[in-house]
DNA sequence: TTATAAATGTTATAATATTACATTTAGACT
DNA sequence: AGTCTAAATGTAATATTATAACATTTATAA
């Protein structure tokens, strides 16, 4: 789907390296302000510092916003092999949070869009349920 | 999908019915605030009564609460109908919010929770871009 | 009636996000 | 190196969204 991706990631800068830093070393999605927190004391104080870091790094394609959990997790798809659209899937028991990505889910977004004369810039997939698991 | 939907509307309490009047009143999604506001002096006066009564709308299906906006709005599609899987369009130049419902999205969603063995429960499908006479 | 669940009212507070403004840093170009 | 400019940073204050806690009232049904 043409992803937002440049070409070459540009070095980043001070506070997206510990932004970036504290959502890879997680599996799960964190809060900005539980990333702040997890910064207080080496580097960070104000929460906009966390939210100008996450800004940018969301346009770099390297962290993702959940929208329905008002959280951040880093990019888990290898966006440099496979541009397609992703979709979230969030366990509603254990919390588990999996980046997935499936071409009939772009095709039906296509057909959709396609269908209103819709241009579509960001979509926004998470799907909430139970997991393997879980179930 | 199989949805939400109870076979008979319970009847909708005051405050339930004072949100609703709202929500039914415009074409587009709506803050619990903006909601609040219309309604101080005619009986709300505190979020939580807001609140409660759009928890209790979505479930019965009559009010979608779109993730990426903080927002909610009116269901438009015919749920006693058609109850496949809801996505929404919204334009992010003219703000216009659409419901729409197509079966491909469908499959695209089954396919990608059924490779990972995952019961879902509450897909999240919103999808910004330009409207058609925006773009 | 009486028990029970649902809904309501109210206050306070938590959690998430942005505005405004001053300062510093990093690159690009003489 | 010196100068210019855009980007990034620092900081305080504030706006927006959402929930906790608790008391009271209303609807429902045994
Ligand atoms: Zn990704
Ligand atoms: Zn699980
Ligand atoms: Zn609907
Ligand atoms: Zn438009």
């Amino acid at each position: 789907m043409m992803e937002h991706l440049p070409d070459k990631l540009p070095k980043l800068t001070k506070n997206q390296n510990l932004v970036m830093g504290v959502l890879s070393k997680v599996d799960h999605p964190m809060s900005a302000y539980a990333i702040l927190d997890s910064l207080k004391g080496n580097g960070l104080r104000a929460p906009l510092q966390v939210y100008r870091a996450l800004e940018r790094l969301e346009m770099l394609g390297l962290v993702h916003r959940i929208e329905c959990m008002n959280a951040f997790v880093a990019c888990r798809h290898d966006a440099t092999k496979d541009d397609s659209m992703v979709a979230f899937i969030i366990c509603n028991s254990c919390g588990d949070v999996k980046e997935v990505s499936d071409n009939s889910v772009e095709v039906g977004l296509h057909n959709v869009t396609k269908k209103a004369g819709f241009i579509l810039q960001k979509p926004t997939i998470e799907l909430q349920g139970l997991c393997r698991s879980c179930r």
